[in-house]
DNA sequence: ATAACATATCTATATTTTTAGATATGTAAA
DNA sequence: TTTACATATCTAAAAATATAGATATGTTAT
């Protein structure tokens, strides 16, 4: 858990918002045709359609998210869904409280 | 209180140090010849000491962190001193707790 | 096998950030 | 009132980031 590079990933509002939303999938995204729930997160076009982005734009985003440990991906079939990595978010929020 | 802007202060290294070194001004620092205390915390050249790099790179960090808040600047002589803004950097750390 | 589609990666350009040297400003000492 | 010194600001170059179009990869349906 790096808090640098987390940190640089979220000095940028639309990646702020990915985190923040997918707090609440079913709040926040419609929801998926051939899956009715949201275990495994939200696909990414979903999540495109929300910002307003190019698709390679938010890939790239969801990439370095995923490098920070922010997200896990998983496939279903052609879609990849990402949902938050709690633990790790967690450990990031401890790690500001105690060190900064 | 601008959780972006916080955030991008705080993806360097140097910048994270610095407000860490100025919770124990007394530990990280040799003591001020003209002022015996740290109540306005720490002169700008024992800062730039302390990280090595250049005088006019620290004066621009130390501005960046006076900007979004997150240090008090107090002039006595020809000195600047610097120290944390608590109430802001336990705000930010709050926001951080309550809306990631 | 081919077509359609979702996502990832590659490539390139625009913008922002980093950093330091040079210079300016403000203060204090001689 | 010059000189020295601490810090701030200006300027510019190098590095990193943001962003999207084009292309590649992998999956499913026909």
């Amino acid at each position: 858990m790096d808090i640098i590079e987390i940190n640089k990933i979220l000095s940028n509002k639309t990646r702020v918002n990915i985190l923040k939303w997918l707090k609440n999938p079913e709040l926040n995204f419609p929801p998926h045709q051939d899956i009715d729930h949201f275990n495994d997160g939200v696909c990414v076009g979903y999540i495109q359609d929300k910002t307003g982005l190019s698709q390679s734009t938010i890939s790239t985003y969801l990439n370095s998210m995923q490098n920070a440990h922010l997200v896990i991906p998983t496939r279903h079939g052609k879609w990849t869904y990402y949902k938050r990595n709690e633990d790790v978010i967690q450990a990031y929020i401890e790690a500001i409280q105690n060190e900064l």
